[in-house]
DNA sequence: ATCGAGTGTCTTGATATCAAGATACTTGAT
DNA sequence: ATCAAGTATCTTGATATCAAGACACTCGAT
């Protein structure tokens, strides 16, 4: 019935209805492609970090201070918000990028708690190359689907962020 | 122009495009949702876990045990298979399931170097409930699309984890 | 029968992460 | 001016994971 073959989610789905007949497990047909999806897409990404001498935390810290435009300068909280790790992972991961060469620890002179984190010349190439073959190999996945079709998946997964985006 | 609030990744999107303007950054609007949607799902199941006293890990050893069916018994590499983690890593997921009393471990008759993990009517029990309550939540989440969506975005989520169905 | 390659599991050592707490500074109320 | 509560960052100790390798067993070829 399906215009494609059955995957490995159609199998799990299957054993379920198998073991548990009274239990609906639609749900999973969507929500475990969404999870499986997202390891794949992780271990791509690392692939391509990967020839940049990149790792995929690395890139999540140098990306989000590229993101933040002129002058490539965000604290450890800011970062920590856009990344979802701790605070002490944090500072950890800026210590390594700081040895690295890629950004650069200082004082942040309105607030003597605070620190900035900025994102040096060589982070900022970098993350530049790095950022230009990602897109280039996630436009390549993205071509088992036709334009209007991908437009149509941008819409769909936007309304199951929209509960969490509090 | 979308049917939906502009969100976070509309805003990530719109400052790569202001940073880097010659970079086609559309591919984003699908695959970062699919990360995000990804960790918000990891973070939704933990929590409903949590109720059952089960962590994520000890859901995903458990629920292939039961997936398998009677006699609820597969081998570590099997497991090491479904789950995508080392065998080093599931030995010490075993162990502890065991001391919990959610598994047993035994000797594989027809292969003196094989184990035989085994689901105890205790690990039936919890992984059925947890698997129920799962199934339950996420059906609320996807209540924000209506069937037939539901049925195309599975279709599109299936085409796209294709090219790694090796 | 024996040998070598292959397989299945476990062990070891290193490491990134987290949770909780420590430290230093800021802010607002009195 | 002072103080309590809040905020920002870093430190500490514990832990789950991984990579690499050790060990035991199986299987096919000779």
């Amino acid at each position: 019935m399906p215009a494609t073959p059955a995957d490995d989610v159609d199998r799990i789905v299957e054993a379920w209805r198998r073991e548990l007949p009274d239990l609906d497990v639609a749900p999973l047909h969507i929500l475990s492609r969404v999870s499986r999806l997202a390891r794949h897409l992780d271990r791509t990404r690392g692939s391509v970090f990967a020839k940049h001498g990149l790792e995929g935390w690395e890139f999540d810290v140098l990306s989000a201070l590229r993101r933040a435009g002129v002058p490539y300068e965000l604290s450890p909280g800011a970062l920590v918000a856009q990344t979802l790790v701790t605070s002490g992972t944090m500072t950890n991961r800026v210590d390594r990028l700081t040895t690295r060469g890629l950004v650069g620890r200082g004082p942040d002179p309105s607030d003597r708690r605070g620190v900035k984190v900025t994102l040096t010349t060589a982070g900022i190439t970098v993350v530049d190359g790095a950022m230009a073959d990602l897109v280039d190999r996630e436009r390549i996945l993205l071509s088992q689907l036709q334009s209007s079709e991908q437009d149509q998946l941008a819409e769909f997964l936007r309304r199951l962020l929209s509960p969490f985006d509090l």
